[in-house]
DNA sequence: TTTATTGTTCTACGATTATCGAACTAATCT
DNA sequence: AGATTAGTTCGATAATCGTAGAACAATAAA
């Protein structure tokens, strides 16, 4: 069974969730991850890129520690590692979240 | 007179901002910024880079709309955006700050 | 006018990052 | 057992990034 190596909360740095932030499409993936409010396949959500590319930003996101893998059959299940996030730099992913939210509604209208 | 571009509140991006504050050095620099509470010159915030550097990161923190810069005399004053950031981006940028903060406190216990 | 100060730009380098197609791996389905 | 599915890794490419010393530019001080 593959095992993923996630970093503790102490191995968790901000710059280092700030730059996992920064990019648009592993933004955008925390975003659908967010909102879907359970773990969710690495499939199930849209990417923009292609497969080998979304596993790059897939790792990126684990080694910031921003997400949880959880291997379940041919498939991972994705979760966000929101509380331990929140317990150590409060606030910053729920207005990050927030903000990229409102940006989606403007950039709708 | 050395005129600054500086983007305007709509040409500043959540990625922007992100990647700005996700560098370590960018990110001490602008919580010194924050901390004085005042235009700072330059040269009045420490930095552990050479001044060639510094002065690009200064302009990352610039173009990602972060700080403002206005000449003085042979110096550049330094203040933050922090009014348009928190319009723009509840919270971010002062939950980044908090953590910052919290990070430094804990790093020296 | 010359010198000093502050900060910038130029140029270069090494490292890092995002991208992808091909090939691969592990689990499940038939 | 073979085929399918989901996702990963490999190897390569191009772009980006952080770094710094040397040279420069604008302003102020002497």
């Amino acid at each position: 069974m593959k095992q993923y190596q996630h970093p503790t909360a102490d191995q968790i740095t901000l710059t280092g969730v700030l730059h996992a932030l920064s990019d648009p499409v592993r933004l955008n993936y925390v975003q659908c991850v967010a909102q879907a409010a359970c773990e969710q396949s690495c499939g199930a959500i849209p990417t923009p890129v292609a497969k080998s590319t979304m596993s790059h930003h897939i790792r990126v996101l684990r080694e910031a520690g921003i997400i949880h893998i959880r291997p379940y059959g041919t498939q991972s299940l994705i979760s966000l590692r929101s509380d331990e996030l929140e317990q150590k730099f409060p606030g910053v992913l729920n207005s990050v979240l927030k903000s990229a939210k409102n940006i989606e509604v403007t950039e709708q209208a």
